[in-house]
DNA sequence: CAGGCTTGGTTCAAGTTTGAAACAAACCTA
DNA sequence: TAGGTTTGTTTCAAACTTGAACCAAGCCTG
């Protein structure tokens, strides 16, 4: 088949997120590295422990809650175990397992460094849209995050009691 | 002043985003990786030449224009430039300047392998989003390109004979 | 036109990411 | 229950990114 190339319309489209992206992704790394000692992905991993019963996390679920590569997140995690940030356990319910907790310094980092993110998350993209885009950009992204996880987001295992997953609050 | 946290709307927008954008990135590199053997900065670093007069710019321009910084591009055109599909040269009209042009070689690839990424590109994001939705993600992200690129856009300078800008076309 | 500031690029070391390979525990299945 | 497959995680080397120096060449201004 020949190929659909892309319409002016699709092109500017493509282009002005390729831009947005990066500018974004470097602006919130400036700030969390300035401020938190960190790049945002590794804010994230701590964020999305602080928000799980527990505050913790199989290294697969947090890798899935992430969106990123298994062996990008160890390497992740090592950083931040050695930081005293996050401390990692055997699986009590599966010899293979490993788990992240954040540590209580972890948790004091975070609860330090989120207003400085916020804002700077505020300040970056929200202050710039609309109610009205927001809502457009969640819809958005959900349906790309949707249609590119298959397979990754295969139906929560409620009825396996050992694999908690949990409710989300913040970044 | 006190900490504008995010409404429960923003937060799941933007939680969409960072999932949509790793995903896709994930899988636009992915793709560009097997059937081009590179990444997609280094990508669009060829297209970004092949679309410009003389298929050639300087480097703070060709920075600017992908949004990276200019130690980035420099390992980038330096790796480009060993396998061949990139040359090097000095600006004629600035001592301190260094060009990079797109060679023959590099053209062809990029003809080569510019179907396989448009069609990646179209299955991973345009063929999820209606017409509508791509005009608002055009308008969202250029909102958010052109709040956070203050400083790097400043006016084109098209009275300086000696740079010349052009027209978009591709990836 | 000398000294100093600015601009365009590169370099270097430290940190991060990638993807394939290695391991080990768990889960079959005959 | 032995042997083979799948699943969870780490490891390793090669590639890439970062940010702070650094080096030149232009651009003042006195």
């Amino acid at each position: 088949m020949t190929t659909r190339w892309l319409t002016s319309e699709e092109q500017r489209a493509w282009r002005a997120y390729i831009a947005a992206t990066h500018l974004l992704e470097d602006a919130i790394d400036r700030q969390l590295q300035q401020d938190a000692g960190m790049p945002h992905l590794y804010y994230s991993i701590l964020a999305n422990l602080s928000e799980v019963p527990d505050r913790q996390l199989r290294m697969t679920d947090l890798a899935e809650k992430t969106k990123i590569t298994r062996s990008r997140l160890t390497y992740a995690v090592s950083r931040l175990e050695k930081d005293g940030l996050v401390r990692r356990e055997n699986c009590k319910w599966d010899g293979r397992g490993s788990i992240a907790a954040l540590t209580d310094e972890g948790m004091a980092v975070l609860e330090r460094t989120a207003p400085g993110h916020v804002e700077t998350v505020r300040a970056s993209l929200f202050d710039h849209l609309s109610e009205e885009q927001v809502r457009q950009l969640e819809e958005i992204c959900a349906q790309i995050a949707g249609a590119l996880d298959e397979g990754g987001s295969r139906p929560t295992p409620d009825e396996v009691p050992w694999r908690r997953r949990s409710a989300p609050p913040c970044s």
